[in-house]
DNA sequence: GTTCTGACA
DNA sequence: TGTCAGAA
């Protein structure tokens, strides 16, 4: 099938399906004409990689495991011995990444909750009446 | 009309 | 990721 078709089949934007392609993560045939022929295969491929990218995983290391998984309904199934040890690594990185963030807001809370009367005066200030005339 | 590549927001 | 331009 073509774009236009794959496009329909996966839901995925025609922007995007050229994207996973650039990233190595979709390999389509190419007619004589550089039209882009996908396969039922690349159909699942591309189901794949948009689970695996919910999942937090960057597209090099969804590249790699690609190869690595077979689905089972909508779940992915790791094949390779490797692959699970390189996931339990990067579901590290997401912890440390979680555990960031859960500081960063920590110190947004302490501002925050530092001059809430600062707060109170500025809201009052920011919304001056508005001329009727004006009015949408 | 459909798809391609490249570039920019 | 979304969108647009210019070419085939």
């Amino acid at each position: 099938m073509r774009m236009k078709e794959m496009v329909r089949r996966t839901g995925v934007h025609e922007r995007l399906l050229r994207y996973y392609e650039q990233q190595g993560l979709l390999a389509p045939r190419r007619l004589s004409s550089g039209y882009r022929v996908y396969s039922e295969a690349d159909v699942e491929t591309v189901r794949r990689i948009r689970c695996l990218l919910t999942a937090g995983l960057p597209t090099a290391l969804i590249a790699r495991v690609l190869p690595c998984v077979r689905s089972d309904g909508d779940r992915l199934v790791p094949t390779c011995p490797d692959l699970v040890a390189e996931l339990r690594r990067e579901r590290e990185r997401i912890t440390a990444a979680i555990a960031e963030l859960e500081t960063s807001r920590g110190i947004l809370d302490d501002v925050i909750t530092a001059a809430p009367h600062l707060l109170a005066e500025e809201r009052h200030e920011a919304v001056p009446a508005v001329p009727a005339a004006h009015a949408a």
